[in-house]
DNA sequence: TTGGATATACGAAACTCTTCGTATATTTAC
DNA sequence: GTAAATATACGAAGAGTTTCGTATATCCAA
């Protein structure tokens, strides 16, 4: 099982692809679009290429191709995260948990959600 | 305050500075080639590069100059965390820490450390 | 039916990253 | 003192990324 390894602009691609499911080139460069200035070519080129490399699959049976992503967000986050880890924590699940709540405020519902985890872990084990 | 934004060869190097200290090409050259096949000039050039691009400092006083990181790990961690949340997780430090935890077994005792952050978290709101 | 809107494909320029070879300076060792 | 070892600097090739322009096909509307 190969591991992917989108540049930052095709994350943004995927992360469209995830949250409006199916979308045609036009609909992922509106949404694009609305945040940065980028021509329709421009993402057409990129999802073409994401195509060859298998990170997008497309139906081709009419004009207007419809793509979407080739991966499901849960295991990119999983493979994305894995590596992330790997690279800059050796490793270590937990020195990257700390970093993040040390840096970030969570609210107190959401410190419950991850105690809440905590707790399953421990009984699963 | 700009953030840092290394290649992964950079971020290898910066990891061995910041493990070894204060080290010669020579040497990040050699913690390199035992993990990878990779010419001294070319670790020079990655140095020099980072030299210009601000990621390290040097001391050039003698013939062998003595690089070290000019970014604290605990400050490029952050940065780099603050940045994967944002690309990845929307934002949502709480989506990364379940995600870490959800794919990665951590022993107890590691459990028990990340519950007493909880804990230092909620009593410090 | 013809012209404008909309699609894809392709090519190529500009940048960055990775990788080394080579030129040159300095130190060391015989 | 000269040759080998060790440094840095520089240039450049090759791959990948980002970005469009242009060519070409197709659909729709007046």
């Amino acid at each position: 099982m190969k591991t992917i390894k989108p540049t930052e602009s095709e994350l943004e691609i995927l992360k469209i692809l995830w949250e409006r499911g199916d979308c045609t080139v036009r609909q992922v460069h509106e949404q694009f679009a609305s945040d940065k200035d980028v021509g329709y070519t421009t993402i057409l080129k990129f999802m073409q290429i994401m195509h060859t490399k298998g990170l997008v699959a497309r139906d081709e049976s009419n004009k207007t191709h419809v793509y979407r992503a080739a991966v499901s967000r849960d295991v990119a986050e999983q493979q994305l995260v894995n590596k992330f880890i790997k690279d800059l924590f050796d490793g270590s699940a937990t020195r990257l948990v700390m970093q993040a709540l040390g840096n970030h405020r969570a609210s107190n519902s959401e410190l419950a959600k991850i105690r809440q985890l905590l707790n399953d872990l421990e009984n699963k084990k």
